[in-house]
DNA sequence: GAGTTTGAAACT
DNA sequence: CAGTTTCAAACTC
């Protein structure tokens, strides 16, 4: 079925317009007029200027300072990674606003943002904040590059660091380049040598020190032909400058070639992926970032990835792919060069991968053990927050903002310490797609494949094509000897290692597949089909099991979403908010609960309602007593329920009530928590959304949803697993509470109402969930007859 | 390490 | 939808 609202809301939720009154003529005159544009238009840009890409407008002549900051990675990769042959001057401006009718300057606008800044010779005069720069040496504010100075240029020209140029020597020697590290100046792509030369304010020892670096540089990128190409590009920047074209002769290293190839070499080299992507997180994800994405990275702990990134033209134009070679600097990974811990790296994102969801839910639950994982569960919060305030200043996501309360270390120390499971992080990686921005998409391959190089947690053998058969190998990869191996390590470390037999490690059977993730050279498993080389085959396999259950992919541990008074209410002082269960509840027999057989003990949950298990003793809590009169008394308020409504409604209430049965049945009862229960409770709640193939299916929209401006949906509170929940098949047991329904017919309680608003919006393809809409929009009404105001 | 138990997942 | 089978993890010895 056909819900229009479900492509509606997001964007009306951010801003207030209609499609009706977007698609009006009057609307498209004063479009067409004013620099405001139409609310999808300005959505995207809303986007880029959030994130990494500069916020200002796109007008076009004086440089900003901050604006020229921010366009740093632009200016950067850009320059060689794609040479320019057009005469267009384009400012930094313009190009950082990503104008899509500057595409076809986009990406070489960098190397014209060189000549942009060279009417009077002096390109530092442009790429330099012109509060901070002093250039001392001549009336023109020009200076004449002397070798280090050149060197200098580079820097400012690709990392836009504040550089202030007091005196400048024709024969260099007494150049002094003093920089002025500003805090974004972590985010350029310098090794922390070179920031912390930069910082130098002591000429001797700058000199000193900048020869080092550039000699340490020029060793670097002795492996690198592109830097030529560097060379070339920089004379012939230089020379447009006017000011000198005596570089080669003049720089003590041969020529200012050799520093400025530390330079290029994040940029110009392309496609020497030394490691590969052993896994992702996000399947569908990868088929995107491994076909788009290429990663490198040199011997350092610079990286560069070549990233498709789309542009959505102003007025709903048709998106402009570009590619996009991005270097920054690995401050993940610290490198024997660099562990400086005083800079950070550039998350340079620039492509929207938008994948869709992944179903990665369970990895983090499941493998974020309660006890010995609270520590990771901060991790990737503290990820999650410190990307978000890195990349998407101003902006508060929901599941970021629910993560604040972890407390957070950045993520650069989440990173920095290398102390992170490398499976997590890729769930968390995937948990967090769709959440960020579309030209904040490949942070999910970036950081993924930054990841899958450093797995310090799980010391994974790097999976290539060749490993597909490794398994038949009887010495090398015996099963029984992965067995052990992966029996002796695997939980403590959080990572996953099947030791599936039959399953091929396509079934939910094998815990990599149902968490998502691949399997690993450690796993044990035979025959294994959960491996990127059969990527095809794992997304088939997966969308069928999705098909059989959308929440198949879905955290088992869900947040009890009964924090709502109404539930409260109902459930008296039973109910704990932020507390969590078992989405569908154990079916345990013998074990009693009290053994890792039941998934609530296993999950360190307690026992429900939802449970059907028998003699339950489970530790972290026994299903209640009553739970047969409970139950009993739900199936008499199903029946009831579904005759009121069936009475009072068209059916869509029915319906979208039986839909929500599983969402009661996982939410009916909670008692004894822990806090990291519900941290984990967090993680699940906010990444569930984005968890779903519906959402997934849901193509482009998905990034809609996803989107920052869809913060109605995002900033929803109420945990979106209630809304997948809604929509899975598998509702063996339970009805829905009356005041579920009585939400949704009331819609006078938030956590249910905002659980409905995610679902219209986050699963608008999903046809059971279309009538969901038009509840939903009665809801409204009555909401704003009563004046309820329930933004989150 | 081999075998058994267990319960979820898959199948009928 | 219920019963059965398959499967792999958890567990025991």
């Amino acid at each position: 079925m056909d819900s229009p609202e479900g492509d509606r809301i997001p964007v009306s939720a951010s801003t207030a317009s209609s499609p009706a009154v977007q698609e009006s003529p009057f609307f498209s005159f004063a479009s067409s007029l004013s620099p405001i544009k139409s609310v999808k238009a300005a959505r995207y840009t809303t986007r880029f200027s959030e994130t990494s890409f500069p916020s200002t407008p796109s007008v076009f002549k004086s440089p900003h300072p901050d604006l020229q900051r921010e366009t740093t990675f632009l200016k950067r990769d850009e320059t060689f990674s794609l040479p320019s042959e057009t005469e267009n001057e384009i400012s930094l401006h313009t190009y950082g606003q990503v104008d899509p009718q500057l595409n076809s300057g986009l990406i070489p606008c960098s190397q014209k943002e060189v000549q942009s800044g060279s009417p009077s010779g002096c390109v530092d005069q442009y790429l330099t904040d012109p509060a901070e720069v002093e250039i001392k040496d001549d009336a023109k504010g020009c200076v004449k590059p002397t070798a280090a100075d050149s060197s200098q240029l580079l820097q400012r020209v690709f990392t836009g660091s504040e550089v202030t140029t007091e005196k400048d020597n024709a024969d260099g020697s007494n150049a002094v380049v003093r920089a002025q590290t500003l805090p974004d100046l972590a985010e350029k792509n310098w090794p922390s040598e070179s920031l912390n030369l930069i910082q130098t304010s002591d000429e001797k020892a700058h000199d000193e020190t900048y020869d080092e670096y550039l000699e340490f540089m020029s060793k670097r990128a002795e492996d690198h032909a592109e830097s030529n190409m560097l060379l070339e590009h920089l004379g012939e920047d230089l020379n447009a400058g006017g000011q000198h074209s005596e570089c080669d002769d003049s720089c003590p290293h041969k020529s200012q070639t050799e520093s400025c190839r530390p330079i290029s070499e994040g940029f110009a080299e392309v496609a020497h992926s030394q490691r590969g992507i052993r896994r992702h997180l996000q399947f569908e994800a990868e088929r995107a970032s491994c076909s788009s994405a290429t990663l490198n990275q040199n011997s350092s702990s610079n990286m560069e990835i070549s990233v498709p990134y789309n542009i959505q033209p102003q007025g709903s134009g048709q998106a402009i792919s570009c590619t996009k070679t991005v270097a920054f600097q690995m401050p993940f990974f610290p490198s024997d060069k660099d562990k400086s811990t005083e800079h950070g790296g550039n998350m340079v994102i620039s492509a929207p991968i938008q994948s869709g969801i992944g179903l990665h839910l369970n990895s983090i639950g499941r493998s974020v053990s309660v006890d010995s994982d609270i520590t990771v569960s901060k991790k990737l919060g503290s990820y999650s927050s410190s990307l978000e305030e890195k990349l998407v200043p101003g902006r508060s996501h929901n599941f970021a903002e629910d993560l604040s309360v972890i407390s957070v270390p950045t993520i650069k120390e989440i990173l920095d310490t290398g102390n992170y499971n490398h499976q997590e992080a890729q769930a968390f990686v995937a948990s967090t797609e769709g959440l960020l921005p579309d030209n904040m998409a490949s942070f999910h391959s970036l950081p993924l494949s930054c990841l899958d190089q450093q797995a310090p947690l799980c010391e994974e053998k790097m999976t290539g094509p060749q490993d597909a058969d490794k398994f038949e190998e009887p010495g090398q990869n015996s099963p029984k000897r992965n067995r052990k191996r992966a029996k002796s390590t695997s939980e403590t470390e959080g990572c996953k290692r099947c030791n599936c037999k039959r399953s091929r490690c396509l079934k939910l059977y094998c815990e990599c597949f149902a968490a998502g993730v691949y399997c690993i050279d450690s796993c044990a498993c035979e025959n294994c089909f959960n491996k990127p080389e059969y990527v095809d085959k794992v997304l088939e396999t997966r969308e069928q099991i999705e098909l059989r259950n959308p929440l198949a992919f879905a955290p088992k541990i869900v947040k009890h979403a009964n924090d709502s008074p109404a539930y409260a209410v109902e459930e008296g002082n039973r109910t704990t908010p932020s507390s969590a269960r078992h989405k569908r509840g154990c079916n345990c027999k013998k074990s009693k609960c009290l053994k890792k057989y039941c998934e609530c003990y296993q999950s360190k949950v307690g026992c429900s309602d939802g449970c059907r298990c028998e003699g339950c003793n489970n530790s972290f809590g026994k299903k209640p007593e009553s739970k047969f009169p409970k139950m009993e008394r739900w199936k008499n308020l199903s029946h009831e329920k579904q005759d009121s409504a069936e009475t009072v409604n068209d059916g869509i209430k029915t319906r979208t009530r039986n839909q929500f049965s599983p969402i009661w049945e996982g939410l009916a009862d909670v008692s004894h928590i822990t806090p990291s229960l519900q941290l984990k409770d967090r993680l699940h709640e906010h990444s569930s959304p984005f968890v779903s193939k519906a959402s997934h299916e849901v193509g482009s929209g998905s990034s809609d949803m996803a989107g920052i401006d869809t913060p109605d949906l995002l900033k929803d509170n109420s945990s979106p697993t209630e809304g997948f929940q809604a929509s899975s098949p598998k509702q063996k047991r339970v009805s829905p509470p009356q005041h579920g329904s009585q939400r949704l017919s009331s819609g006078t309680t938030q956590g249910l109402r905002s659980g409905r608003k995610f679902i219209l919006q986050a699963v608008p393809s999903f046809p059971p969930l279309t009538p969901y809409s038009n509840t939903k929009i009665k809801i409204n009404q009555s909401d704003n007859q009563d004046s309820v105001h329930h933004d989150q």
